[in-house]
DNA sequence: CACATGTCAGTTCGACTGACATTG
DNA sequence: CCAATGTCAGTCCAACTGACATGT
């Protein structure tokens, strides 16, 4: 189990704790540590899930195309993607047919897979949702996306 | 070099960019790009980083201190801050004086390096400040601050 | 040709678990 | 006894760089 995860980090000076960098990156961990502890039980890993969710929604996304979906390189991403193959989550054709990219596909386990996990982590989103005014939501995605575009050339 | 990194994540489902979740990703993946760039030059990685300012605000923060400050494992946070050690950024003393907890300061390099890079950093946080509008700055942070608190126990 | 993609090889840092000693 | 801390040992996934082949 996770040893740490406290409620809250300890008395640390106002200044630390009221920068975006550091919210954004408490926010983060909160969320990932969420989502590791109900993915562990179903065996998967926050990218592996991700890479799912993301199949499913766009069936035949190549390995470059999740690996920029993900913010990894195309390295990271293939890591990723032998998980999920070795599996039997994901599958993708021996050859490209087309030019390089080997389209994945869900398998019927990968399905499978993916719909056991998606009531827990999205309640885990419905958490965090909660946790802020309804009418706030609208501009709080808007800043995040300003906010990340500022960063990204 | 980062290989990937591009401006903006190709076509996805609106579905998918518009997840509070996937917004914090994004945000954290472009601020932690930008970060390890400029941080890189300088021959430091970002949880490095992180340490040295709180170490800098907080002089004699414990490594248990630390890893919660940063959301990780005392084992982890102990690979850090060995690392530091290592480059002679930090001191901790052989023995605890008091209870178990060697507490831990910056060296003269350690304040050193922590200068060369702050404005750097500074600059990275300033333009994500810049990004969204100034009378939502109370608001954001609040709301993620909930968010946040709202998947920890 | 340039360019995107896939992949092999290798490294590294930091994430984790588990166990254990020590201190208050 | 118990809780917190530091640390040793080991595993692992995924982050990176660099190089190279291949296909449009």
């Amino acid at each position: 189990m996770m040893e740490s995860m406290p409620a809250k980090p300890p008395h640390l000076a106002e200044d630390v704790t009221r920068h975006v960098g550091y919210l954004i990156k408490r926010a983060q961990a909160a969320l990932r540590g969420a989502m590791d502890k109900v993915l562990r039980e179903h065996g998967l890993t926050v990218p592996q899930y991700a890479t799912l969710e993301l199949l499913a929604l766009h069936p035949g996304m190549s390995n470059a195309d999740l690996a920029r979906a993900t913010f990894v390189t195309r390295q990271s991403g293939n890591v990723v993607l032998r998980g999920l193959q070795e599996a039997g989550l994901i599958t993708r054709p021996a050859t490209a047919d087309h030019g390089r990219a080997r389209p994945a596909h869900l398998t019927e386990d990968g399905r499978r897979s993916l719909a056991a996990v998606q009531a827990a982590v999205y309640a885990i989103e419905q958490r965090m949702v909660e946790a802020i005014p309804p009418q706030r939501m609208a501009a709080l995605l808007t800043d995040l996306d300003h906010m990340a575009a500022a960063l990204e050339e």
